[in-house]
DNA sequence: CAGGTTTAGTTGAGATATCAACAATTGCCG
DNA sequence: CGGCAATTGTTGATATCTCAACTAAACCTG
């Protein structure tokens, strides 16, 4: 290998650098806003992400395959988040009407009430760790790169993202 | 409130797309990581954090509560890794000369190899997804944005990590 | 150096996640 | 239409993680 930038095999330190970094700011922030729902006596983190996800669907409805979570969480253990959420009452389950086999999954009153609470702390947090962090000029320029990787569907020959 | 971009209470959506853009690649790029450990019959990726980490350490040598996973998994989640860990013969534990209540881990002769087999899987992967979308220009733009909110020290008025 | 506080690591009990197997439904293809 | 494959969600068994309580050692302070 002639130099210390080879392409295939190597990765430049910058590469790894970056990775590192990423590593490091998303644990900090996560744990920060674990911290602060814990303190504030709210739901954790994982019922936050479903409830902001449902809130911001159509119909305030989902299908649990949807629930995007589908990358960070098995399918099993979405069944039981939300077996939780829902015996909350914040969510219910539904039949769905054009997949007999599926379901919906629809945000409640409470739903609605709840994320109300943990919104402010959650922004708030995001503000005082991450997004206090940048310009949002360093933002824009942070999500374009970040999109091109994220959950968009990948051209790998071969292998599903979950087995 | 005047305006669309007050600078306290809310955040703007260009922070708010990033933030979900950086949770976006790293789920993308873990569930990478995790999938192509288990094809290969390898640890999981946590172990491989730990082999790394004390890969690069003086000595091969660390406390646990350096083991920076310290973000990540709380103290008794480390105790039961390592426990794991070292039933499999990887690490060993040590008493610590200096500081008789804490323990040195140290990697094994059979930790070395696992780690050397698993770095080109994790750099391969590494470079499939997350490093493959960027230059090194773009990387060092993304290091140097994102290790202004890392594991750095914070200066919060009042409010420790995990409680 | 005695006494209280902090820190490191472990442990038991319980919460939460995963994996593999399953039932029900849908979709494809001859 | 009939049958095989793929998809959706749940469940049982099990692994892994967390929280709170605990021991032991170090540190601080007078």
């Amino acid at each position: 290998m002639p130099s210390d930038t080879a392409q295939k095999d190597e990765i430049s330190e910058q590469r790894i650098a970056a990775w590192r970094a990423l590593l490091s700011a998303h644990a900090a922030q996560v744990a920060r806003l674990t911290v602060a729902f814990a303190e504030a006596d709210l739901p954790p983190l994982s019922w936050y992400d479903v409830l902001r996800a449902l809130d911001d669907a159509p119909q305030h409805a989902m299908r649990p395959r949807d629930l995007g979570c589908g990358v960070t969480i098995s399918r099993s253990g979405m069944t039981r988040l939300l077996d939780r959420i829902e015996d909350a009452g914040l969510v219910e389950r539904r039949a769905c009407d054009t997949d007999r086999r599926g379901l919906l999954v629809i945000l409640t009153e409470a739903g609605e009430r709840t994320l109300r609470e943990m919104s402010p702390i959650y922004e708030g947090e995001l503000g005082a760790g991450f997004a206090g962090a940048m310009s949002d000029e360093e933002a824009k320029t942070l999500a374009g790169l970040l999109e091109r990787i994220g959950g968009e569907a990948e051209s790998d020959p071969a292998g599903e993202p979950a087995r």
